[in-house]
DNA sequence: GCAATTTGACCGCG
DNA sequence: CGCGGTCAAATTGC
């Protein structure tokens, strides 16, 4: 919806988050030129890349602190009742004809049961890898056209367990191959468990497209588990928030309580919520939190957030 | 045997 | 009708 509009903003906070915006995105930029963000994959100290993918963490969690605490203070459109649309008939989906024992039983009547999900709040990264502090369970992958690379689809692994709605949509750049260009839709609705394993992705979905189409089929490459400790990390990514016009039906409660929620949370473990700022500036964001390895690093991305705090009296918290 | 990923098919929207 | 998003059986790895 259009209600929620950046005016909302008080000049100084605006500028607080144009200058961080600008910032990150110099960062960026800069990392980019110097680049060598993925090969790093010994060094706990990658250098340069490494300090400047820290720079823009802390950029990002600034700004991703900032833009929660606006929308949680300001006024939010909170639209509760526009559901997802989140796929409402899952339940008989799978229809019980026990049937043909054939590889593929062609035809589960799927009629009718599957309801496209009406995007209401994305936002796009670019970052060096695709790993963030959330669990995400690769549920497809699809070549577009005239896209040199795959797209790579993702929900969060807690779909099941909690309903959370979030997924994610990942795909090599191609002008640019080391980075990957990751949409978000939808925020969680989950609560992270911290025991829960941090990072739970796929292998490269790349590089198996490509063993697939040379190869054949199933030539596997690691998993989570090895994928868990690429130090990938300390990389920077490039967030651009996508309000849709279509106003924000995932803020429901939960929601909600995410944007304060994140503070608490993200003491405890990387969180990405998503900046919850309602307006068409393009703020620039880090989901990019790594595993109890960086927890160090983490907690200087928070005094940094916290002096950041100090910049604008406005924000408090208890 | 279980859980995660792969991959072709299915489905809705433009 | 084509494209992109999702499903779910098959496959793979632990």
């Amino acid at each position: 919806m259009g209600t929620c509009l950046p005016e909302k903003l008080s000049s100084s906070r605006e500028k607080v988050i144009k200058e961080l915006v600008q910032g990150h995105e110099f960062a960026t930029q800069l990392q980019i030129r110097l680049q060598k963000p993925c090969g790093n994959f010994d060094g706990r100290f990658s250098s340069a890349g490494e300090l400047v993918g820290k720079i823009l963490r802390s950029f990002s969690e600034t700004l991703s602190v900032i833009t929660s605490s606006e929308s949680a203070g300001g006024e939010i459109c909170q639209n509760l009742a526009s559901s997802l649309g989140d796929s409402a008939c899952y339940d008989d989906r799978r229809s019980e004809d026990s049937g043909e024992s054939t590889k593929r039983p062609a035809t589960k009547d799927r009629r009718g049961c599957y309801k496209r999900k009406k995007i209401s709040q994305s936002w796009t990264t670019v970052c060096p890898t695709i790993e963030d502090s959330h669990a995400w369970r690769k549920y497809g992958q699809k070549g577009i056209l005239n896209a040199k690379y795959p797209r790579s689809y993702f929900r969060c692994i807690r779909k099941d367990e909690q309903g959370c709605k979030a997924t994610k949509q990942v795909q090599r750049m191609e002008d640019n191959p080391d980075m990957y260009h990751t949409t978000y839709i939808g925020s969680h609705t989950c609560r992270n468990i911290p025991e829960d394993p941090q990072i739970i992705t796929d292998s490269d979905p790349w590089e198996s497209y490509n063993l697939t189409s040379s190869v054949g089929s199933h030539s596997k490459i690691p998993r989570y588990e090895e994928q868990d400790h690429h130090p990938v990390m300390g990389s920077s990514c490039k967030v651009e928030q996508e309000s849709k016009e279509d106003q924000t039906p995932s803020t429901d409660l939960a929601d909600n309580v995410s944007s304060l929620d994140s503070l608490m949370w993200k003491d405890l473990i990387p969180v990405d919520e998503p900046p919850m700022m309602r307006s068409d500036y393009e703020v620039v964001d880090s989901i990019h939190l790594f595993s109890c390895t960086e927890v160090t690093s983490r907690s200087l991305d928070m005094d940094f957030v916290l002096e950041s705090f100090d910049f604008d009296c406005d924000f408090h918290f208890d």
